[in-house]
DNA sequence: CATGTGTGCTAATACGTATTGGCAAGCTGC
DNA sequence: GCAGCTTGCCAATACGTATTAGCACACATG
């Protein structure tokens, strides 16, 4: 039975009701596959450590070992439902490989604080947003594992969905149904996987020989209130001039888009279609639902911890191919056919 | 100028720089208030210290000072929009304090493996709901700082909001618009807070004089679509026995039943009103946005954390008192006065 | 000059685990 | 019977920091 004892049993204490060394108790417990170790003792020691109820110090052996067996997130803004998922999803891996996941929001800021923190800890490695990591000054990640949400740099690897095809598939998707006339609003900073949404989306217009007017690409920053202001300056565009689909960089965007239309009385999908992108799980509960591209946030934390808790990956040995996943378009209620006006 | 060194640097190295010994180092940068050093030794130090980039190893201070610095907080779920503010809150006052904060996820699950693995990392404190720790078998956190997310349970402190008031200004906000029927939706699991927001209403209603017919009464989990699901069973009944108003355990649900409403051509808030609990930002995003109850979800992770780093609170020195933060009614569009029928 | 009194530093040790080298005992083979 | 090997264990040490006790010195005091 074991016995959950409030003071701290050590290896010494499993030791001495083993009636072994210390180091015989290490041999045991850590499973050191070269330990050569009798059948009786080894069964002595996890009996004594049972009873016991011991539990090893992680602290302590991440000392001697060298590792930490954590891991650093560094997320933009835990907030906003994509990068929720990504924790989730990167927690759970993290979680059943025996890794501690140090949550770091650096709402929107710079993460260097947050990067000295986690480096006096000795984490493993560190998943971090490729825009936060431009953002640091040079040698701020030197020598350790990081992995970047959104595609790879050169120096680290990424994980990131297929974001051209992201905006392509919306682009067809509206072209399919007859519009010609596009906006789009995101960001202009500098994130890749905004970057290439936008391209996708524009080259698939200039494939059909359309373009897209400067007064049509709306930047503002990818959040609700992004997504109203640029829909506001849209809709005091005089009625030739307006678009008759637009696509957004991402869901928080198109959903403050769709807020505002719904506030000044534009009807989606009727006199506007409105195309998204993540998936959050936010989309299905407006009315008229989102239509948008959907994006395994919680795969891409998934695959960003696995690539950082794998033996086979860490260090270098094996440079871990980045990973690029495929996207989905779901067609919901906030698209439809070009009216006639 | 601060050098980026790969390699690790220690306070032996320091040391040797600055001409002195490990100890002195150490005297001088854990800024011991009882250290006597000498001006210019300290200066050579520091010195020493900065040129080298200097990072002391957190792990084995910890390890000496029984002490890691690091805070667990154990979530339902992270995508639970809720639960990622209480978190945003709790990793703000965590890293401002320079505590680490290790996120787990539960999903859901029970929480004893993450209590575990916290236990063997030798965390400071830990931050857990409620519904987690009461499900956890007897003396699984024995030992352990504890603040509970949600009311506090006689054993550890909790901070949560005021549910019950939260619950009875949704009742007199519906009763003051002339509403007569009301329904409630919520799960019947034992989370203190939605039985206290629940109790809240149905107390309001009675001090009325009214009451709440047990087919007004919806258990289901507090999500989306457990509140579609409660809502489609509230518009199935007949047209005399439906409810003019509905007030729902947390936002989700109510905004599963707005959605569900929409679905169904129910009007929110002609034929319906409806009325939530916490204010996620998505409540502001539907049409007509939804009337609901203000919870301090970021405040409540940061006061938890704040008293599991607080050396005035910790260890039961002094014990904390428990927090119940104030709500707030939020009037939106999702309630309106009650029409003739 | 002997005695006390701070001051400024260091030697030694502890924290709990992992690892290295080696010792003793039991074999094998000749 | 001795060299050589294997097996099973332990002594010693390292990881990087914090803390305790105490040493050497200067200075003041009698």
């Amino acid at each position: 039975m074991a016995k959950r004892s409030n003071a701290k049993v050590t290896t010494h204490d499993v030791a001495k009701r083993a009636g072994v060394s210390q180091p015989t108790v290490s041999l045991v417990l850590s499973r050191n596959p070269k330990a050569r170790v009798a059948e009786g003792t080894r069964e002595r020691v996890i009996q004594a450590a049972t009873e016991l109820g011991y539990r090893p110090n992680l602290l302590a052996r991440g000392l001697v070992r060298r590792k930490s067996f954590s891991l650093g997130l560094i997320v933009p803004d835990l907030k906003d439902p994509f990068f929720a998922d990504v924790a989730s999803g990167a927690e759970r891996v993290a979680s059943d490989e025996g890794f501690a996941l140090l949550l770091c929001d650096r709402r929107g800021n710079g993460s260097l604080r947050h990067i000295e923190a986690l480096r006096g800890r000795q984490i493993d490695g560190v998943i971090i947003d490729a825009a936060a990591a431009a953002a640091l000054p040079a040698g701020a990640l030197d020598g350790l594992d990081v992995v970047l949400i959104d595609q790879p740099d050169g120096a680290w690897p990424g994980v990131a969905s297929d974001a051209e095809s992201a905006g392509r598939l919306a682009a067809e998707h509206l072209l399919g149904l007859g519009h010609r006339r596009f906006a789009f609003m995101g960001p202009a900073a500098d994130v890749h996987t905004f970057r290439m949404r936008e391209r996708g989306f524009v080259k698939a217009l200039r494939a059909a020989g359309l373009g897209l007017e400067a007064s049509l690409l709306r930047r503002g920053p990818a959040t609700v209130t992004g997504g109203m202001e640029s829909m506001r300056a849209l809709n005091a565009l005089s009625a030739p001039e307006r678009p008759t689909a637009v696509f957004c960089a991402n869901d928080l965007m198109a959903l403050g888009a769709h807020k505002q239309c719904a506030t000044q009385g534009v009807r989606v999908p009727a006199d506007l279609s409105l195309v998204g992108c993540d998936d959050i799980e936010m989309a299905r509960l407006v009315t008229p639902e989102l239509t948008t591209v959907s994006v395994p946030a919680r795969e891409i934390g998934a695959r960003a911890a696995r690539l950082l808790v794998d033996p086979r990956t860490v260090g270098g040995v094996a440079t871990p191919r980045s990973r690029m996943l495929p996207v989905k378009l779901v067609v919901r209620g906030s698209t439809a056919p070009q009216q006639a006006r």
